[in-house]
DNA sequence: GCATGACAGTATGGGATCATACAGTCAACG
DNA sequence: CGTTGACTGTATGATCCCATACTGTCATGC
């Protein structure tokens, strides 16, 4: 019973699928970011927060992490240090007590400057040589993958 | 569909570019492995490690760290859980007193195919939908952004 | 009003990983 | 041999993130 051999297997063993290729590029994608904002004392999440409130304006923190992609809790601790390097500020929402309104400062905004030419640099260097079309394809593709995940499998519904 | 949008390329926000969602992917499926794994109180990086062991026999931890792809230091406490729960050994090599070989256990072997079964089980899931011929242009769309960041310098002579 | 549940943000503890520095071992070379 | 450099594994401290529980506030119902 046990798999002493596999029947008829020729995909190449984990180490060596797609699925590991993309969560290695993936993380290779995190620490050129970083590497790159590193320069402005970021990292990619502190510099997707500042961008997000540079594009979008006062954000709470709820939005602000659920658009990141972080917890709450993250994104909380993010902002305090952003806010005691004067880059943001939270300001209180005269409609709603609970939530903090995230504001970009003089220096905030400056540094989302510098943040927008790091990543438009970067993102070139990561592009090169794959066009339009193809980023399309991977979009689409990655889109699939995503929702083979978040949708149940039809014959097992176990998930913690 | 023909719009009225202008000739420059207009690109989406960070937060919605192909990287974003390749990083955000690549999450979703190291938490749908580790979820996964976790019936066999494992996390990715552990069944990874065994599943190698199990392919190529007795390794040393900095193969195995740098076929995992992490830290020698990461990969040396990950052994050291895996020892304690009994399911590898470290074996002493005689031709070279540095290194430990890891060594699955009885109970180890086991394991090794129930991980191959749930390995099996999600890749099936998150490949549904999708063909072998996308598969093989997304792993070269991933290669591509590798060397790309790889290699810094816009210098590239071989490109078709 | 006032209870009840839902929501925003925070505090706390824990997990996983990394970078760095270190001791022991090998290997090459004079 | 003995020295030097490279390599393996480990110890240490730090970072980043999460899950959970908690406080304060909103909103809806009666």
């Amino acid at each position: 019973m046990q798999s002493t051999d596999p029947p008829i297997e020729l995909d190449p063993p984990p180490w060596q699928r797609v699925e590991t290729s993309l969560v290695s590029t993936a993380r290779l994608i995190r620490v050129t970011y970083d590497n790159a904002m590193a320069i402005l004392d970021l990292n990619l999440t502190s510099a997707m927060m500042i961008a997000y409130v540079a594009d979008y304006g006062p954000t709470t923190q709820t939005t602000l992490a659920d658009r990141i992609d972080v917890g709450r809790a993250s994104a909380g601790s993010v902002i305090d240090r952003l806010e005691a390097r004067g880059l943001v500020e939270r300001a209180a929402d005269v409609a709603d007590r609970r939530v903090w309104l995230i504001t970009l400062t003089d220096s905030g905004a400056a540094i989302a400057g510098d943040i927008a030419r790091i990543d438009e640099r970067v993102r070139t260097q990561l592009r090169r040589g794959i066009g339009r079309e193809q980023r399309q394809m991977l979009a689409s593709l990655l889109d699939q993958m995503q929702r083979n995940m978040l949708s149940p499998t039809p014959t097992n519904g176990d998930n913690k």
